[in-house]
This record gives C-alpha cells, sequence and structure tokens, in this order.
DNA sequence: GGACTTACTTTTGGTGCGAAACAATTGCTG
DNA sequence: CAGCAATTGTTTCGCACCAAAAGTAAGTCC
C-alpha cells in the first residue's frame, strides 16, 4: 500500500527545496526553478533528476499558456505526480470526525464524516480505521494519514492532554497505525491549520504570518521565518485573558471583556441570548445585525471592533506581511468587515506599513485537511522544517 | 591608521560564525566551538587558522580556572585580540554629542561628549571629526565609527530624515569619512541599540527578543531570528496609536491615553505640571511617588499599568524569550516594577510561558555603544547578518 | 535554410564539510 | 619512570554540493 512512497525518502536539502516549491507554486521549469531557489541551471538538472526518476516529479508537456509562444527552446515545466500518492487527515471534534482525501497538493478529492459516540481511545481509534478502510476503497494508493486534535500534541504522536475528549497521554498515532499500517501524524488542530496555511494557502512564502481563528473558541498562531512558533498556551484556549475592552461584556467563558468574551460564537450568542432571552444561532444573528436589529447589532459591532483592536494591536507588535482570519465565525467580516478595517485603521500608525487582512471562508473539514497537509510535509518531505 | 583591520575581511560564512561566537561569548577552545556551532574538529583546525594568521584571534595561556585540571590534553583557548582595534560610537542628540571609544567586545574604554551648537550637516560632521581626532589621541588604533540619530537612516550611510536635526537626505556617513579618513556606519539609534543588544547584551543568543526604550519617545525593536525586523514607522515615533487606555490622559504628544501619553517623560512630566502647576523633574516625580505623594503616585501608578499591559500584548503575540527595557525612563521599573509586573501576570494566560523582563539602566552613551558595535558589526564581519 | 534565442546537460573545478587516522600533552597507575 | 588513558588539536582523504563554462537541443525569426 506504501508502495508509491517507498523511493521518497531521504531528500538532501536541495532536493526538498526543488519538491517544496514544484509542490506550492505548480508547474515550474528548471530554469524558472533555478531563478526562484537561487541555484545554478547545472544544479537544477542533478537535483531534478532523482526526482523524476523516483516519480515524485515529472515532466509536463507544457503549462495552459500555448498562445505564449516565445522564441528559443520551450521550456519543460516539472510538476509532482499529484495522484502518485493520496493522503488523509482527520479532525476530531467532540462529537464528529470530519475526514477528507487530499492529492500531494492538498486538493480535497474525497469526504467521509461519522458521528463519533465515544471518547474511548481504542474505539475512536476504530472508528478513524474504519473510515480510513472505507476512504482506502475509492482511493487505494494512501500514503499516509494525518490527525488534527484541539489538544495539547507531543511529539506528533501523543495526544498529551485534551479537555473536550478527556484525554491524557494517548498515544493516538500508534493505536491508528496498529490498525491501519499508514504512518500517522498527530497534531493540534490550530498548529495543523497553520502550517497548512503556511505551506499551500496565504501564508505561502511569507516570512511573517499570522493566523487568527474564530469559532467555538479563538486560535492564534505565528509564523516566524517560514516556521510556525510553539506557544506554551495555545491548546489551552488562546485569548482568555486578551483584554480588549475592560468594560466589555462578562460571558460564561473569559474574563470580562477579554477577546474570547466579545468574539468566539458562543459568547455572541449568549449576549443575544441574555439580552433577548431568545436563543439564536450565529449566522441568524449575523443576519439581525445587518438588518439593523439593534441589540444583535450593538453585539455584532462590538465584536467588530474587537477583532479590529486584535488586529491592530498585532500588526504593531509582530508586523507580519499577512494576517489570516479563518474558522466558524469568520462570517463577522462579511457582516461587520468595515468596522474592522476601520477600527484597525484608528489604532495604526498612519505611517505603518498596511497589513494584509485576508479572510478564509473555512469549514471542518479544512481542518482535517490542515492535518492532512501536515502528513504531507512530514511523510513525504521527511522533515517538519520548511 | 586602518592597518589593523586590513586583513579581516572578507570572512566565510564559517569564519565568520567563528568570530561572532569568540567575540560574544569570550574565550573559548577549539573544541567547544566546535560543540556550539555543530562543526566537526577538523573544521575548527581549518576555520580558526586565518582568523588567527590574520590577527583577529589569539591562542590565549589558559583560562582563569586552572585548578579545574582535567585529564588529557589542554584546551587551548582562543580570543579576539581586543586592543587590536578600537572603535568609534557617537550619539547625536538635538543638542549633545555622545561618543564613546569601545574594544572589539564593545567595553567603553573612553567618553567623550560635546555640545551640538549648530544642525548644520557640515559643522555636525566637523565637530564628530573634531572628537574623532580628540579620541584618537588616546586610542590611535581606531578602526571605524558608528553614529547613531534619531530618524531615518537609509543604506547605513544616509540620515533620510531627522525630524530634531531638520535633516533630510544628509549624506553623513560620506561627510565624517572625508574627514577622518575612517569607514563609517549611520543608522537609526534605535535600531543600532536593538542589534547591540542582540549581540553583546540581554538578547545574546536568543530567537526571538524586544527591545523597549522609554525616554522622550518610545522605541520598540524586535527580533526574530537573530535579525531585526524594520518597521516602516520606527523612526517616525512608535506608540502614538498604541491606546492603551482609552480613558487615558490626554497630552501634548500622542493620543488620548495612548502608550506615548502614559510612559514618556515628557507626557508624565506635563501630567504632574498641569495637575499641580509645579514643573518637577522626571527623577523627581519618580521620588515624590516612591514616598506616597499622591498626585505623582497615581500618575507613575498609571504609567506603570500602562507599561505593564504593552509588555502583555507583547509576550502575547510575539511570545519573545525576552524583553528589554532601556532608554532614561526605565527608572518607573525600580518605583513601580511590583506593579507592571503585576499587570503583565493580570493580562496573561496562566500557562502561557513566562517571559523574561529585564530592565537595563542606561544613559547616551549606550546608545554611543550601540553605534559602536553595529560598526563592529559591519566593519570587522563584513556584515550585517548575524 | 541559416541566424538567433532560450532551455537544458555535461564537464570541470572549487569549497566546505565530516570521518578517521595521527600527533601532542597532560594525568594516572603500577 | 614507563606505560596507559584521556583529551585536544592536526592532517589527510573523500564526499556532497555548487557555479561556471562549454556543449547540445529545440524551437522562432527573417
Amino acid at each position: 500500500m506504501t508502495d508509491g512512497t517507498a523511493g521518497w525518502l531521504p531528500l538532501s536539502a536541495g532536493e526538498r527545496s526543488v519538491a517544496i516549491e514544484v509542490l506550492v507554486h505548480g508547474p515550474l521549469s528548471r530554469t524558472e526553478l533555478a531563478r526562484r531557489l537561487g541555484l545554478s541551471a547545472g544544479s537544477l538538472t542533478r537535483l531534478t533528476k532523482p526526482l523524476i526518476e523516483s516519480g515524485l516529479l515529472v515532466e509536463v508537456p507544457e503549462a495552459g499558456a500555448p498562445a505564449e509562444t516565445r522564441q528559443g527552446r520551450p521550456s519543460q515545466p516539472l510538476d509532482v505526480v499529484a495522484d502518485s500518492g493520496f493522503f488523509l487527515g482527520f479532525k476530531i471534534t467532540e462529537d464528529t470526525v470530519y475526514g477528507v482525501v487530499t492529492t500531494l497538493r492538498s486538493h480535497i478529492v474525497a469526504r467521509h464524516d461519522r458521528p463519533l459516540t465515544t471518547h474511548d481511545p481504542a474505539e475512536v481509534a476504530d472508528v478513524l480505521a474504519e473510515m480510513t478502510a472505507e476512504l482506502a476503497k475509492e482511493h487505494p494508493r494512501l500514503a499516509g494519514i494525518g490527525i488534527g486534535v484541539g489538544g495539547f500534541v507531543q511529539d506528533r504522536a501523543v495526544v498529551g492532554e485534551s479537555p473536550f475528549l478527556l484525554w491524557r497521554d494517548v498515544p493516538l498515532a500508534d493505536l491508528v497505525e496498529e490498525r491501519t499500517g499508514l504512518p500517522v501524524v498527530v497534531e493540534n488542530d490550530v498548529a495543523a491549520l497553520v502550517e497548512a496555511e503556511t505551506w499551500f494557502g496565504a501564508g505561502r512564502g511569507l516570512d511573517r504570518f499570522v493566523v487568527l481563528t474564530i469559532g467555538a473558541g479563538l486560535g492564534y498562531g505565528l509564523v516566524l521565518g517560514g516556521k510556525r512558533v510553539p506557544f506554551a498556551e495555545e491548546d489551552r484556549g488562546f485569548g482568555r485573558h486578551w483584554i480588549v475592552d475592560s468594560n466589555g461584556p462578562l460571558t460564561p467563558d473569559g474574563r470580562r471583556g477579554s477577546a474570547v468574551s466579545l468574539l468566539t460564537i458562543p459568547s455572541i450568542r449568549y449576549q443575544v441570548r441574555a439580552a433577548t432571552g431568545i436563543d439564536r444561532g450565529y449566522e441568524e444573528i449575523l443576519a439581525l445585525a445587518a438588518a439593523g436589529d439593534p441589540m444583535p447589532a450593538r453585539v455584532v459591532d462590538e465584536a467588530a471592533r474587537a477583532l479590529g483592536t486584535l488586529v491592530a494591536q498585532i500588526s504593531n507588535f509582530v508586523m507580519p506581511q499577512k494576517i489570516l482570519l479563518a474558522g466558524e465565525g469568520v462570517g463577522l467580516m462579511d457582516v461587520a468587515g468595515k468596522t474592522v478595517e476601520e477600527t484597525v485603521r484608528d489604532l495604526r500608525h498612519p505611517l505603518a506599513a498596511p497589513v494584509g487582512l485576508e479572510t478564509k471562508v473555512s469549514d471542518f473539514h479544512d481542518w482535517a485537511r490542515g492535518a492532512a497537509v501536515l502528513a504531507i510535509k512530514v511523510l513525504v518531505l521527511g522533515s517538519a522544517e520548511a
């Protein structure tokens, strides 16, 4: 089952950089690669040869721009053999396991979800193995599995602590490897999403990059020099102590006026419920706010200001080239993006370099995709460093 | 005059790392260097040979621990020839030029200040040349000059814009090189201080490091991966838009409740003057606050909380290994350090890794030393990258 | 069809490194 | 004091990697 991957490892530093560049930036000719990587043309011949022989790269006919006919010998673009291997990504939540199959390029080619009725580690591993078997029917050439879990993960293998699963020191990678025979990488869900975006998404090629996720909680990821910076508190809830407005609302989660109290979906729903007595869904609240209903509008406006304040603070102190907003709560940007941007502008030095703010509409399959990307990173390229 | 430096450049990457390690961490044996740099013993022989031949390094008798007599061949520590060259550092303020002479190790061996009665570029360059001549009497082996200026500096040579000197596009490096015959490096004062601390000071060997200076204004420096991150606004005043407390005081500088309004020396003096009608010095205000005088105590307390808030925000978003407080306003920490630390703790996640907060008592000669270090960095090691 | 342009390959030589053998210098032991 | 162990530093060799230059391939332009 792992035949396709046998010849991949190990890659030298030069080969790895070539493989990553092609993987991330699509078909590229050797000359173009030499330019991008700062290497000579000769080196590219040398570096690409083993990659082509091992089956990771192929020469493709010519890019989709045959109209642009230049003089001289036509270039010979190289591309990854996208279907030389598929990767599985799982995201485990309290009540559901979301699964995706992706290509080497991290394109999702299949989805499959399953309710989770137990939190017993062995039974969860059984569920994952069953889902793997099911997905393997359609895509037999599976090369590895990535699993994203909310919680503290050690060595990309052991779930050290997960509050919502009530796990402690569960060797999840081993459990799933035993059952599937595939190599498994386990990581914190936010960390996996951040790494995926750093590679294939909004953070591609950036030196300083921040990911902020809004959902049931807040997530924060910082990438410096292409590497994610680990935070001690990252898996026990960001933002509970980020006091944005000391006069802000008090909610069950987080401190008064904290980012969590102002921004997360449960806190926003709680505020509306506490004020009106009606339990409304998040999207419903956004729609009401957009329509001008005063109470939801006030809550949403406050949330937008809080988000703007956070973005400004991050910009002021980290100066990332881009900040990516992701998670199920980014609908806020559609309704109140203008307020967010105004707040950011107000709290930044007028001469400061503007920071790109990007919103990514995302569902749970994106988290699973993030886990799959981490598996690609570790298993194909033999290293987590980029 | 530059004989001693003739053979230094250029250094290969390996040689440079050896030179820096010895320069920064004192006498080290080849074996110890191999361990620290992750190189083989043989490479160290190769790399150290040209450095010794060029006179930058020497074998020194043995460290000050002859008691610790181990078995085997005794190690042969290498050290920089500290007096093989001296470096000049200048800090130009509105009314004074502060000058220091340092060794290669950045130890200050002489100081000399001069009032500045004119801001005419040529005359300022004359003053610098005269000070250089004077200091050269005692220390003839001058190898280079570093100059720190508040303002925007381009290419480490040209003062693009300096508000307090009313300069624009002044080729200061050229002007001083003409008059002294020495190589000159010009840099923004905060940037120079940050680089100096990154090398020889509190930031030695750290990956993520922040410098916050408090004085007439605020300065902020971010070092990631050993490299300083350039900020577009850095030379036009940090902190004017960092709103710490929207109900805070309104002062002539900065926005209401901004870090500048709460923390800088002029703002603190302004607040006390506005409330009491008496114009008091900064140190005097700190002393009164410590003694319990209500009005100064309130202003100082508010400043301490503001500082704590900033430190917490920086910690939360950047997660530096250390934050260094420097500048003429750090006396605040002596009087209200406890308040600062409490505020930081209050605004950090309880599980978050603690951030080292270090205070550096500094006067203007430290700024001059920073400029000298930058000259060492550029002139001796042939590169600003570490 | 010849001149030209661009892409890629091959060859050559240099650099920097580690591995391993070797030399040097001490302490320890009988 | 001779011999051994321990440790540091040196020399030699070979490998991995790269750039430069020369050569080859495959197209366009006139």
